[in-house]
DNA sequence: CGCATTTCCTGGTAGC
DNA sequence: TGCTACCAGGAAATGC
């Protein structure tokens, strides 16, 4: 649908001080050439004249919402493209923790995340071998360090509890400490809960939606995630909730014991 | 540079 | 009912 879009002009719903929606003026006149991923980033490459001068950088963030052909005046509108074919495009984000975003083309020093990123969790560069390699360069909490997507793309706080809990690794325990009996484990953990997810349309608490305005369903084959004090499904002992890296962080104490 | 902590932001909710 | 206080988290900024 985007593919090929012109787009005719681009503006910002509201004045917007700080660094969120950059560049803006930069994209009148360029050609959307395809939609990219990266971990929870989009990368879109933009063409002028048929050169490649920018990237547009899109992060949902917790409740940004990418809409076609949105209703007239939706809520938390932040920025509005109008496209050729009379095709609209709307970002909407009630908390302002998404990005819309001009870069120079490849050039994504200005999006340290981005550009440090590790393999794509999915894809063939994520063996065990280059995630164990991965965890030695670190003594953070691994729980922390995947949050940080250096070892692997994509992987947020739901999904690392859970892939945590899966593979029996205490989320305190210093990532070049994770014993490598079990490495193994974690990353096959992680591929796991994210293609589970993504074959459930995601996790739904409140507000997330697919582009089709669904809900997802994997808030309901959650293990440890949101389900404090509640029996852990493995073992029976009470899930512990604990703050780490300021994050909230759920495991079985019996089954993820610290080493 | 690595690592820990703080900040951004607002809807939802608990407590009074 | 209406108010205040606090919580949620992805990534960047800040502080060592």
């Amino acid at each position: 649908m985007l593919t090929g879009r012109i787009v005719l002009d681009a503006r910002l719903a509201e004045a917007e001080p700080g660094p969120r929606y950059r560049g803006l003026d930069l994209l009148t006149g360029q050609v959307l050439e395809r939609v990219t991923r990266r971990g929870k980033f989009l990368v879109v490459p933009l063409l002028r004249n048929g050169e490649r001068l920018n990237d547009l950088i899109i992060h949902l963030g917790m409740t940004g919402v990418l809409s076609l052909v949105p209703p007239p005046r939706p809520q938390h509108l932040r920025v509005l493209l109008g496209l050729d074919g009379g095709l609209g495009l709307h970002f909407t984000d009630a908390r302002r923790f998404g990005r819309f975003l001009l870069t120079p083309a490849g050039d994504h020093s200005s999006l340290p995340t981005l550009q440090a990123m590790g393999p794509e969790p999915l894809g063939e560069g994520f063996t065990a071998e280059a995630f164990a390699t991965a965890l030695a360069r670190s003594v953070t909490a691994v729980k922390t360090y995947l949050l940080s997507q250096r070892p692997v793309a994509g992987v947020g706080n739901i999904y690392a509890d859970e892939a945590l809990w899966r593979a029996g690794v205490n989320p305190a325990t210093p990532a070049r400490d994770v014993p490598a009996a079990q490495i193994g484990p974690l990353r096959d953990a992680i591929r796991a809960v994210l293609a589970e997810s993504i074959a459930r349309e995601g996790t739904t608490f409140s507000d997330y939606r697919t582009v089709t305005g669904a809900t997802g369903s994997f808030q309901d084959s959650l293990a440890v995630y949101g389900r404090a004090e509640q029996p852990c499904g493995r073992c029976g002992h009470p899930i512990r909730r604990t703050v780490l890296g300021g994050r909230g962080t759920h495991h079985c104490p019996h089954c993820q014991p610290s080493l």
